[in-house]
Parts: structure tokens; sequence; C-alpha cells
DNA sequence: CCTCATATTTAGGCAAACCTAAACTATGGT
DNA sequence: ACCATAGTTTAGGTTTGCCTAAATATGAGG
């Protein structure tokens, strides 16, 4: 085990940028700089210093002008916080009462500052949850994670039923926006209608239709193969 | 209204100065480099420097070689902290198995990412309390505090009945060893001895009797002029 | 296979916060 | 009234993490 990995040396920045390499790179497919840089909000240049920092530390392989994965030691430790976030998530909508809009930025500050006893009490006092409000999978305090199938919504055909899974969607009111029309993990949805060329899919939630766009299509993500 | 008050533009290191100053002058009494400095584990170089930087933002009022006194914007933002980590502390200890020996540096780590929002959750499922675990009075959002007076257990006359009313220790292996003797917030205790020349106290807590040394007895303060 | 736009890296800077070492005050004891 | 010492401040240096501007690599289209 890497020294840098132990708890603590690590900085804020190091855990923002482990975790966005993560996000960016479902099967271990390279992450670009720049799409790093734009999930961070950083310039380009920033994120190659960091980058070059992190892959000296042992967190990450970098191939100049090619893309960056985790080593395990990157991978276990942005799974830690993601971890983190996401049973922060799940307690403070549990018994805080905050919604799946206003929960993000709370949970982005604290999983730097809570110790792994707290996450653990709070997982505990949850039951121990496998997703999170957005019904993303939460990792193991081992580092495991099951990532389960989903298809977005987007290609789903016309006529099927489907469970919503998760929303991947991280702006307030876009999310907002998702929950009001009653798009929410568990839920059964109907595609009435699907336009061709990116065009809108309108579906058939709790009894009510709705038109919405190819983009927002594209991050709510169903069960896989349910077809009612 | 200072600009630099605006919420999130304080830093984590400036949030600790201005709380460890407030701590240091109770009423007002300047507080000198080296206090801070040995408060905040720092060199007093550095405290220096820093007290420089605060005073040119207008938070502090530094007379140099002599002292340093919070603004009433450092104050604010002082008493901001302070609510914050006392709320955080209560809501530990009421809701996720902390105990007061452990409570505090988990606190001191929370309240720097806590929004107000989450705080003020917090004081309300807790029935807005007033005193932290250790007896501690919490300020209002307001930035109001009611300090009761008290007296250390170290001035109490022999033979005097009072009540704990709070314990100043932040170290959580003496915070354990009061706690293991039955000296809490709102118990009754006797004098029954007391030696002189800082010498030690003898207590009868709950019926058995303990000697404590001076020092311990400084830091657990009781309600001022009980004598039942 | 060369060119050029785009992506990436390098170079050089800056601010926050810390440090050590050196210079400077303030003051209590004679 | 002096002067040694304890307490403070200044000077100069380091690390982290960001920035802009300039240099360089990649790879797609002609």
């Amino acid at each position: 085990m890497n020294a840098a990995l132990q708890q603590d040396t690590l900085t804020r920045s190091v855990e923002d940028y482990l975790k966005a390499i993560y996000r960016l790179s479902p099967q271990g497919r390279p992450a670009a700089t720049s799409e790093i840089a734009q999930r961070l909000e950083l310039s380009p240049a920033s994120v190659s210093g960091m980058v070059k920092r992190l892959s000296e530390q042992g967190l990450l392989e970098h191939i100049p002008y090619k893309g960056v994965q985790l080593t395990p030691d990157g991978r276990r430790a942005a799974l830690r916080m993601l971890r983190r976030h996401r049973l922060i998530e799940a307690y403070l909508v549990a018994f805080l009462g905050y919604t799946w809009d206003t929960v993000h930025e709370e949970a982005e500050r604290l999983e730097h500052a809570v110790s792994d006893t707290l996450v653990e009490r709070m997982a505990s006092v949850l039951g121990h949850p496998t997703v999170d409000p957005h019904g993303d999978p939460i990792p193991t305090s081992e580092g495991d994670i099951l990532e389960l199938a989903s298809t977005p919504l987007a290609e789903v055909p016309a006529g099927a039923t489907v469970e919503i899974r998760q929303v991947e969607e991280d702006q307030p009111d876009r999310l907002r926006y998702i929950a009001s029309i009653g798009l929410r993990p568990g839920v059964q949805v109907t595609v009435v209608d699907r336009q061709p060329f990116q065009g809108p899919i309108t579906v058939s939630v709790e009894g009510r239709p709705h038109v919405i766009g190819h983009e927002l299509a594209q991050v709510v993500r169903c069960a896989a193969d349910e077809q009612a």
C-alpha cells in the first residue's frame, strides 16, 4: 500500500482530481486533460501540472499527450471519496431535510471533512444502503462497487416500459425539473414516442405524458432489459 | 458589513485564527501573538504574518508588540464558527453515537465545511439547544452569546455543593478521565476538601469521593453562587 | 506526406500559509 | 537608568495549487 494513500495525506484538490478521473474513465479508458479541466473548472495547464505530481505519487498513470488512468491506489482513493459523497447525500436526504437537487454541493464539501468513523456511523444508521438518492451505487468500505447495467432513457425503444434506475445529473435546476415530472429512481415509465436524430422523447410517467429533450433523456438511466 | 466577511471568503486558517483569538480574549483583553501561536500550534512568526493580513482585512486590531483584539466583524465571524462547532458537537452526540471525548476533532473539521443551511437544520432537529455537550453556550445565529457566570471547581470553598456547568477541555484523554469520575454538566458535587497552594481537591460525586489535581479542577466550571 | 487546427505541456508568475533565522521592542531587576 | 531576556516582528525561503502565455505534439484532411 502506497504511503501517499494513508488516509489524511491527500489534499482536497487531489481528492477532487481522483474522483473526477474515476468518473471520466468508466472502464479504464484514459481520461483527457481537457476533460478533467472542464469537469473541475480549471485550466488545462493546471491539470497538466497536477497530473504530473499525481503520477509521481503513484496515484495515476500518465502517457503524455495521450491521457490519464488511475492506478489501483488511485482507484481505491477515488472510490473512498465516492462512498463518502454518496453516503453523505443519502444521510442528508434521510435525516436533515435535503432534496436531491440541493444535496450535491453540501456533500461535495463535507466529503473532504468527515472521518471514516463518521461515514461508517452514517452508513449504519441508514441501514447500509447500496445506492444514493440519485440511484448511484455506493462503493463498499472495502472499495468494491456494483455498477448495475443501465441504458439511457434516450435509447429505450418506443413502446417499452422500464424502471428508472439512476439520474446522473449534478446541476440543481435540471435535477429539480427532472424530479418535477416524476422521474425518480424506482419509478416505472413507458416510452410513448421517440423522434429520430437526437429528437425529443415522449414518456408516460404515472399516467401523465411528458416530452423531454434528448440531452435530459441521456442522463436518466433505466434498468437494462426490462420490457413489461 | 465588511466584504471579507461575506460567508465563504474566509479560509479555514482565517476561521481558526479568529476562533482562537476569541477564546483567548474573554472580555476584550488583547491576545498575545505567542498565545495564539501556542493554541494553533504554529510558530509565533507565522502568527505575526497572518495577524498583519487580518488587520488589513479589518477583522482585527493589532497594536505591534502589544496584542490583538477582534473588531466587531472579526467577533461576528468567530461567533459564527463557535456556533457551528458547538451545534455540530451537539448533533454528533445526539444522533451519531459520539461521546464528548471524541467529538471535538470531528467538529473541528466539519465546522469549516458545513453550510449555514445545514447548521440550522441540525439546530432545528436538536430543538435549538443553548449549550453543547461540554456545557459551553451556543451563540445564536444572530451572533449573541450568553456566557453564564461560572467559577472553576478549583475555587469553590470546601463544604459547598455546586452544580457542574461546563468542562473546558479539548484533550480526549483528559476529558475521558473527567467523564469517568462522573463530572459532567448538570451533575451536583460537594467539595469535601481543598488543599492550599494549588493542591488537590477532594469532591464527592454521586456519593463517591474523588481527589483531583488543581489543573483539572481549573477546567471544570460550576454554577457561580450555589450553596445547597 | 504535409499542413494546420486542436490538444497538451512547459515556462514563468502569484497568493496563501507555513517555516527558520535574524533583528528588534519592552520591561523587570539591580 | 541600564541591560539582559523574553516576546515580537521582519526577512527570506518553501510548498501547494492555481493562472496566462508560449512552445510543442497529434492527427485529420487535402
